[in-house]
DNA sequence: TTTTGCATTGCAAATCATTTGCAAAGAAGC
DNA sequence: GCTTCTTTGCAAATGATTTGCAATGCAAAA
């Protein structure tokens, strides 16, 4: 939530663009991508650069601040770590992420892993789909 | 299976490299990158390039006669498509792919969508993992 | 505070995976 | 064997992301 917090426990400094970048991601709840995130920031910093931008998201993933997703032909979207772990149904008319979650599912995955020998590290679970027409 | 049948139904040309690539892709049973299918269809056929490697991924692709994945920062891997659904473990040490199915996962994922008032046009689920020790 | 040292930035150039323009070579139907 | 339309190899282009470098800016020490 704070990102001075979150910065400094990573033994990071704070800068203005990273305050910035940090900032918006706070605010604004969708799943944005670097170009966006880097649109959004330079109305607030117009000097701010996209290196930074790519620099700072790096930095954060490796911290464990922001996570990186890479959703089907598409460039990374970030949006910041911290709340319960989820997964994603991407709209794809419109690019709009969902999140959702399920235990059984979860539950399910590692029952599986286990199975075959293996322990999760990490897993992904998208959904790929339309809205349905309320007819 | 018969990857002549394939084409010829696709309407495409059968050529010298697609019989290779095609072949390669039937015989062995990992996923392969781009590259490496490149250099295994080298070995076949030494003028074979890159770009028709990756042409013929995306035609098959788009003929359904493959499917491409892009797991966690790495290329586009393939396989042929026909089997039965399903997705996918990565060795996170080794890359290698283990493939399994949940017919209840697939059943959860459905439910959830519906609640969400979408309706699922693809999905994926993969998950990464290490070997487990038998100790 | 001022100083100092290392982190961070902006910019341009590099990189990686993949795609594409183009002229030459090759399938397929006749 | 022609003719036509597809496919190929090559090199150059592309899109996303990373990196080298010199300049700038934090932050800890003085």
């Amino acid at each position: 939530m704070d990102y001075e917090t979150v910065l400094r426990a990573a033994g990071l400094r704070i800068t203005r663009q990273r305050r910035t970048i940090l900032a918006i991601l706070a605010e604004d709840d969708d799943h944005p991508d670097a170009l966006a995130l880097y649109r959004r920031a330079s109305r607030i910093d117009p000097s701010i650069s996209l290196s930074t931008v790519y620099r700072t998201m790096k930095v954060l993933e490796e911290k464990g601040a922001i996570q990186r997703h890479t959703f089907e032909g598409g460039p990374a979207r970030f949006e910041q770590a911290g709340g319960r772990h989820h997964d994603h149904l991407i709209d794809i008319e419109t690019g709009e992420v969902v999140e959702f979650r399920s235990d059984r599912i979860e539950r399910l995955q590692e029952m599986i892993a286990e199975e075959l020998g293996y322990e999760i590290v990490s897993h992904r679970l998208e959904l790929y789909g339309r809205r349905r027409k309320a007819d």
